[in-house]
DNA sequence: ATATGTGCAAATCTTTTGCAAATTC
DNA sequence: GAATTTGCAAAAGATTTGCACATAT
């Protein structure tokens, strides 16, 4: 449907704002800690989602399980992707549906951020910082809400798309 | 599915933050003055999205459509929030994904807001913030993306629901 | 031995699409 | 009259589920 999206999946991850350390917690050890059964097909799941450099939608973490272990199920990744987010464990995203309706997800971090998804390119890009995390506290605060989880997802026009217009 | 989510599209829109206005633009008016071609199952459509006090996800606005006139098509529902989503009039939400999949759509307002979805009751939140502007300009200036859009939802427990747990 | 996880196949839910007929300008 | 919009019916895409079997502790 969307030209440029076919890249989403493709492109690079791109990282802005404060350089602050963010930090994505060991899947594996939180299983562990929380008493949750570790089996053969979690540890892999688990361990695909955890490596990934980019956000993975459900289709494409079982594509990659399956190049593992074949015998892996549709259901299996559903389940474990639906274990991990009941447990606070993953945030997932729709990357302001640029390609789709699928969900990607990835390891919670320590800090919030941002993700900007570019409509043109298909790029992803993280965006830090500490006026969000600041939001959230006033947020919290004033409407004295227990925030579980928190997105923000801006769809937009990325700097490479837009010159590369007004050039032509 | 959820249980306590049933509540999501019959509960009261509370609205916290700082109380500047927010205005939400007449659907009708921008469709004239951008020439797009007004039918009598768009002004149906438009009108009911308009005039709701609450999100409405597209089987809904059917449904209402439908009271008003029975011929209307579910396409039709579909291919209008299509319209008006590409021209920015209206916002697409997930509220979190309280109740499925299902997407939840607004008026564009002049100040961008926040949504905060309690996953205990389904209570809808709106929530405004200088410091939400704030950020939207800090994220388009340093990452020098042009922002079409942008969606920051939240999810937890409110304010009500906690208490009661507390009490229990 | 018991509780929990998995594969399979089918179902569900939401959204999209091709096409012929109807509507709007 | 030409271009656009609509209803219908079917398809597509993503996710969930019931159940019998397999696995983990």
């Amino acid at each position: 449907m969307l030209t440029g999206a076919i890249l989403a999946n493709e492109s690079q991850l791109g990282r802005v704002g404060s350089q602050r350390e963010v930090t994505r917690s060991s899947l594996m050890n939180e299983l562990t800690t929380r008493g949750i059964r570790i089996t053969e097909q979690r540890r892999l799941i688990v361990g695909i989602i955890q490596d990934s450099p980019r956000h993975l939608d459900a289709a494409t973490l079982l594509e990659l399980a399956r190049k593992k272990d074949p015998r892996i199920d549709r259901s299996t990744v559903y389940r474990t992707i639906d274990l991990l987010k009941r447990r606070g464990l993953i945030d997932e995203l729709d990357l302001m549906h640029i390609q789709g309706e699928k969900h990607y997800y990835e390891v919670k971090t320590n800090h919030d951020h941002c993700h900007m998804a570019c409509f043109q390119c298909g790029a992803v890009m993280e965006f830090t910082s500490n006026l969000f995390e600041k939001l959230k506290r006033e947020m919290a605060t004033r409407s004295r809400f227990e925030i579980r989880a928190i997105r923000l997802e801006v769809g937009g026009v990325c700097e490479k798309c837009h010159t590369r217009q007004a050039t032509v």
